[in-house]
DNA sequence: TAGATTGTTAATCGATTAACAATC
DNA sequence: TAGATTGTTAATCGATTAACAATC
């Protein structure tokens, strides 16, 4: 593998996209390709993807292009997916349980372990397989089990709250779906927001943007 | 307001966080802030966020800042939270159930006004007060109402044959859960994709990068 | 008025695209 | 071998940052 001085988040946000045409590749029994014919399919150059390769190492062939199998496997690789790494979800209501029921966190390498809740009518019970525990227990739980991600799905007001606990039993990331911002003091400690509301606001841009130019097509002179 | 020469992807995505940060500052009561101190508390510089806004109109004032108020008006005008779209949920599982809930629709301005679904357990219930139809009755549904957003919450397999009902339906905009790819023919519809993994994936890339880079700290020579 | 801060033009930086020698 | 396609270096393009006159 080459050295990376420093990679650029661009290039770190593509590479999931790549990961799910290849998968796609792959069910269709697709051996090989070529940069020209992934770019086609994405939408992208192919300087561009042999670009964003060639930052982790050499993975094509001149004259063949790119094994599907090969390349899946680096890239899964490069995005830790290799690691096992353990996961927990903390709150399992509706959304905690969708992610937890549907997601598929082993698909893509992770240990999904333990849920919490406060709730008991969901305490004790599992989901799809899933034990959820009181969360009175997570400090306990956090000190006798390795975390590396915990999934943050409780209500807004108790975010910050559950962070600090997470951060203090030693978890190295949390995925925060709860429209809080973390802000704690956690320099060590990885987060990454899903913002629903940014996602459909985007998209209520260009609806409206759209709105406003199409009534008035621009006349050729 | 100014015209616009095609603005930059990056800005519409930089727009809702704007919009966040000013909710959380009127909260706070704060009624006037610099491009400067806008930019610390969000880590951009101020050129930035100067130019962002002034991509649209001129916002602020010379020599006192942007007004928090109108600031936040412009914005959400800007994102089409003032048109008042109609949004309907398609799927009642776990995940829509947790939308329909807890989202919010109604704070970004947005009308949700059914929901559909196939499982005669949920039909003809009502969630948050919204009522959830047969998806059957989609067609007529969408034959008689206008509906700008659809929010696409199905099973996987069924994305694209929704996809093609709600485009026959006139419905102008898919929110995508799934994580299928909307590839049938509809030059006219907006789809915007949320991929879960995309992001859990992009976490996962710096928390391996970071486990292999620690152990190895720089000694300084 | 003097100080602060905008909106905008110019300079810099980084990311994307193009080109091409290396090579399967 | 000839053709195809890579990995990489150079050129271009666009986005971010800096600077500054305008002005509240």
């Amino acid at each position: 593998m080459k050295k990376n001085p420093h990679i650029s988040k661009n290039v770190i946000r593509r590479l999931p996209r790549y990961l799910r045409k290849l998968d796609s590749l792959q069910a269709n029994g697709v051996a090989s390709i070529s940069s020209a014919e992934l770019g086609q399919q994405l939408g992208l150059t192919h300087s561009q993807i042999r670009q964003d390769f060639s930052c982790f190492g050499e993975f094509g062939q001149q004259g063949y292009g790119y094994s599907v199998n090969t390349l899946r496997e680096e890239i899964s690789n490069i995005l830790g997916m290799t690691r096992g790494f353990n996961v927990i979800v903390i709150g399992a209501g509706n959304l905690g349980h969708a992610l937890i029921q549907n997601f598929g966190f082993e698909r893509y390498g992770f240990r999904l372990t333990a849920a919490f809740d406060v709730d008991p009518a969901v305490i004790g019970s599992e989901i799809a397989g899933i034990r959820v525990f009181p969360s009175d227990e997570l400090p306990d739980y956090l000190s006798r089990n390795r975390v590396d991600i915990a999934v943050l799905v409780t209500p807004q007001d108790l975010a910050n709250t559950v962070a600090a606990v997470l951060r203090d039993g030693g978890v190295r990331a949390i995925w925060n779906f709860t429209n809080a911002e973390i802000d704690i003091a956690a320099p060590d400690m990885l987060i990454e927001n899903i913002h629903f509301s940014d996602s459909l606001l985007t998209l209520s841009y260009y609806l409206a943007y759209k709105q406003d130019v199409k009534p008035a097509p621009k006349t050729e002179g």
